[in-house]
DNA sequence: ATAGCAGATAAGAATGGTTCTTGTCAAGAA
DNA sequence: TTCTTGACAAGAACCATTCTTATCTGCTAT
């Protein structure tokens, strides 16, 4: 990711903590969970803040923006064109890289000028496929005590919203 | 569509309606959409009653909800499997009725159980690419009165929600 | 330096799509 | 009839996102 001052867009202390909190981040993460993990090192940091940094980040192209889950946006620092498979049970995504040569036919073009394109896999990811019945377990963050149950272990707390403090109550 | 009454899914005359409009549509309307559109034929109906319905045929699998706009959730009643072509301009979405066989590496498949896919093609539609340059219009709603400046004739009135109302301005 | 400008920030209000709550009502069962 | 269930309308609540406002900071030209 470029962290050059250029073009107008400024490097403050902020956008570099966001960015550097992007970078070589696999995990998707939604414009809240930015904002609790950056607040973290940055305390004083505003949510609108890390709204307007992804507004600029995107249109330098520097983010894609997901809007695979209809509940929140989601951010992608890699930009180079690729897939993703989706968890219809825990909602989680992880990227395919890898092309795949799709000709749509002018038939079924219908006019259109095709410029990109972008495949979501649906499945069941390894993880939930384990905990394959209907067993159910009950986790708990270690941040706010928050519990809740499910198959999978959240990302993300759903009360405190912090990412990585759920762990799983005997 | 079913028509029928069954496993606790009661065809009211409000359903009915909600049902009626959405057959054969290929407009993809959201919540909003229908309701204004049922409206005039059912002026007491709820927006609580369309979302309300919208959750039920999506259980019964008689409808989708597409996540592809994320300003809000978009419902289409063609069920089979398809994908969509959109545009970056206008934001029109339409169907692509073409299978393609996709087999995605076990290599790349990450462990995942992949049951389906959807392709969104991104491109310009043919009344936008004909709009080219920076041509703009203004367009009127012959509804409300509202103006809205844009390259390509707004389905829907972003001010009194109604489509097919927005004309060319002299 | 100093003033003035442009852009960034924090805080919180506003927006708007979606969900929830409440009270009412109609249809079918007992 | 009375009970139960589900649907309805209206509006409140919710929450992700955007907007507003008032600082604040770092440039630039005078």
């Amino acid at each position: 990711m470029e962290r050059q001052r250029e073009r107008g867009f400024k490097l403050t202390p902020q956008r570099l903590a966001i960015l550097e909190y992007l970078d070589g981040n696999r995990d998707h993460p939604a414009a809240e969970d930015i904002y609790h993990n950056v607040k973290k090192s940055f305390p004083t940091m505003s949510l609108a803040t890390v709204y307007n940094t992804l507004e600029a980040l995107k249109r330098r192209g520097e983010v894609v923006e997901l809007t695979i889950d209809p509940e929140r946006r989601h951010y992608d620092p890699n930009t180079e064109p690729h897939h993703h498979l989706i968890c219809l049970r825990c909602k989680k995504i992880v990227d395919v890289h890898k092309e795949f040569r799709i000709n749509i036919p002018p038939a079924q073009r219908q006019g259109f000028r095709i410029t990109g394109n972008h495949i979501e896999f649906y499945g069941v990811c390894p993880e939930c496929t384990r905990k394959g019945g209907v067993e159910m377990a009950v986790f708990k963050c270690e941040s706010c005590g928050a519990t809740k149950e499910g198959r999978c272990k959240p990302k993300k707390c759903p009360k405190c919203g912090e990412t990585g403090t759920m762990s799983k109550q005997g």
